[in-house]
DNA sequence: CACTTGACCTGTCCGC
DNA sequence: TGCGGACAGGTCAAGT
């Protein structure tokens, strides 16, 4: 998915469209992507009005005033688009937008509003999830009870980031800053940008990782991700934001998907392996093991 | 427990 | 063109 630049910018953009608007309706296509009861909707989702739009890790919370929320994980290819009533009534609206193509084959969550406005599901490939669940218990959900703190908080310092990789000591630096119980909202675009930024070798083992490399890697996955959310996210294919538009981070990636072009710094060219399972790009002379 | 791999899905791209 | 296989921004469950 949308790693967690993407999501806060899903976030904000909702925020700006979606609080205060009161629920009329939810439908959807298989019960992989929406598993409530019609009676779970009825009861806690019609006539409820949004309140607040939170961010978790990879996680969004829609908060109701009912005292449920809608919680929703994006995971590989969802996205979450809001149509409002006037482009919805043939009023357009501009082309380098989804929202006049919506629904569409993906749509897996339709949610409408009383003022006849839409929030689309889209989902490709049915990885993600959208839930109705009490807002107390959320903090409940497994997921929540594991995962790590959020890297952009003011109050997270370099000492706490490293201390976090004590856990994952003996497996490579890039599986531990994907593991979600680490730190929050890293995934393998943020990881692979980062690690180039502190020149470490993705396969590096935690344990040979200097304090002084942990502290250079904590300044550049925040300065990566702070880069990203200021661009709209990274749009590879798949990611649009709440307006349905895609996010120019890519523009601005180093080695994310840059195989084969030079290396920014040193202008090596750039290679593809696979660590951790995952398609991971270096620059063979500034990242060494 | 820590670590690795495969599974979940659909679409697209690349090589034959 | 057609077909098969690899791969895609993320987690989980199961295996060692």
């Amino acid at each position: 998915m949308p790693e967690l630049p993407e999501v806060e910018t899903v976030r904000r953009g909702l925020s700006e469209l979606i609080i205060g608007k009161v629920l009329a309706s939810a439908t959807h296509d298989t019960p992989k992507s929406f598993p409530n009861s019609e009676s779970d909707v009825k009861q806690f989702l019609v006539g409820a009005r949004v309140t607040a739009i939170r961010r978790r890790a990879k996680v969004l919370m829609i908060d109701l005033s009912t005292n449920y929320s809608l919680v929703v994980h994006l995971k590989m290819t969802g996205q979450l688009v809001f149509v409002g009533r006037d482009t919805r009534f043939g009023a357009g609206h501009p082309n380098d937008s989804l929202v006049n193509t919506l629904p569409d084959t993906s749509t897996r969550v339709t949610l409408e509003f009383e003022d006849d406005s839409q929030l689309f599901f889209n989902d490709q490939r049915k990885f993600g999830w959208v839930r109705l669940m009490p807002t107390l218990e959320i903090p409940n959900l497994s997921f929540m009870q594991k995962v790590g703190p959020e890297p952009l908080e003011a109050d997270f310092t370099p000492q706490q980031f490293a201390e976090r990789f004590k856990r994952r000591a003996r497996t490579n630096i890039k599986a531990a800053i994907l593991d979600q119980s680490v730190i929050a909202g890293v995934g393998n675009i943020y990881a692979d940008e980062s690690l180039w930024g502190a020149k470490i070798h993705p396969q590096r083992l935690v344990e040979t990782i200097t304090p002084a490399e942990f502290e250079k890697l904590y300044t550049e996955l925040r300065a990566v991700m702070n880069l990203s959310i200021e661009k709209g996210g990274s749009s590879n294919r798949n990611y649009v934001n709440a307006e349905g538009k895609k996010g120019s981070y890519m523009d601005f990636a180093r080695v994310f998907r840059r195989e084969g072009l030079p290396c920014p710094r040193c202008g090596t060219t750039i290679e593809k392996l696979r660590v951790a399972g995952r398609g991971t790009h270096i620059c063979p002379y500034c990242q060494t093991l």
